[in-house]
DNA sequence: TTCAATGTTTAGAC
DNA sequence: GGTCTAAACATTGA
């Protein structure tokens, strides 16, 4: 799952490789996942310059020339390829991992234990959408599992998204009073959801939570209204601290992402506990444990996380 | 066949 | 009505 730092490292790179550009053709192949209808959808866009692109929760929000706006959110297991005219290949998002090689036109790549495949046919067989821009260069949408979506929306819809979700850990409105304000406003969630719902505070999905919350040694089953002022200030130190230590190692948390230029992202082997159940704490004596917190798994070391 | 992945939404309980 | 939890949803592959 691309989580903030991977979705702003990817508005980075796309901000350098496709702002300016005038889109020409689009394909819907898979007509679910744009809105509105792909006929609609298309000729929005078409003549459209991209000014800009912007980053709002792990939504990408692409500027156009008419006044609207594109938005992308990549899910999952959503991807975006660009190709310049030139030919040659940049990713960014999750390769699909097989267990060997399966066409000539896929390249295997060895990422510690696991081997990944990236697919250099494109469109290939999770290729859903396409643009292509008046310089002949292509930007490509991949979905396996097709839980991702692009929409086109004008400024109201804009301002309504912007309305319903909570405060970006990066921005300026991350405040500890505001942090506080949240925490005390439901104080018998566990503090594990609180950090995890987008309406009070977005871009915190579960590794993130997981890690800041090992951070802070606080456990994920807390309810939010027990912690000490003392531990509260160190989650909410925690989380700008691991978001931005994840962006400077170039933004990611699986070991399948990669980034737009094709480079691994080189966040894994920093996480401390997610997807470490069974193994020693990094902190103390203890063994990492995952228990379910609302359908979502939760990992922390029992004996440190209080 | 069942389960796991995750952000978002919905239904229902208190 | 507000708060909170659990389940459902999209889809695919192991």
């Amino acid at each position: 799952m691309p989580e903030l730092p991977e979705v702003e490292t990817l508005k980075r790179e796309l901000e350098k490789t496709i702002s300016g550009k005038i889109i020409k053709q689009v394909e819907v192949k898979v007509p679910k996942l744009v809105s509105p209808a792909p006929s609609l959808f298309s000729k929005e866009l078409i003549n459209q310059k991209i000014n800009s692109i912007r980053r709002r929760s792990k939504m990408l929000i692409f500027d156009l020339s008419g006044g609207k706006f594109l938005l992308v959110h990549l899910k999952m297991t959503g991807q975006l390829i660009f190709v310049p005219k030139s030919g040659g290949l940049i990713v960014g998002g999750h390769p699909n991992p097989v267990v060997k090689q399966n066409t000539a036109t896929e390249k295997l790549i060895l990422r510690g234990k696991f081997k990944f495949a990236l697919n250099f046919e494109l469109p290939n067989k999770y290729t859903h959408i396409i643009f292509t821009f008046t310089d002949g260069s292509r930007l490509y949408y991949n979905d396996l599992r097709k839980f991702g979506w692009m929409k086109v929306i004008d400024t109201a819809g804009l301002k309504k998204i912007h309305e319903e979700l909570g405060i970006e850990p990066l921005s300026a409105d991350y405040t500890f009073d505001n942090f506080k304000t949240i925490i005390k406003r439901y104080p018998n969630r566990k503090i594990k959801q609180l950090l995890m719902d987008p309406a009070l505070i977005v871009g915190v999905g579960n590794i993130y939570s997981d890690e800041a919350l090992f951070c802070s040694r606080i456990n994920p089953f807390r309810p939010a209204g027990k912690i000490k002022p003392a531990e509260l200030k160190n989650l909410f130190n925690c989380i700008p601290k691991i978001l931005k230590l994840a962006l400077s190692k170039g933004g990611t948390s699986a070991d399948t992402y990669l980034q737009l230029s094709g480079q691994p992202g080189g966040f894994s082997p920093l996480l401390k506990v997610y997807g470490r159940e069974g193994e020693k704490c990094q902190g103390c004596k203890g063994v990492v444990e995952r228990k379910k917190i609302g359908g979502r798994s939760a990992h922390f070391c029992p004996s440190c996380q209080k």
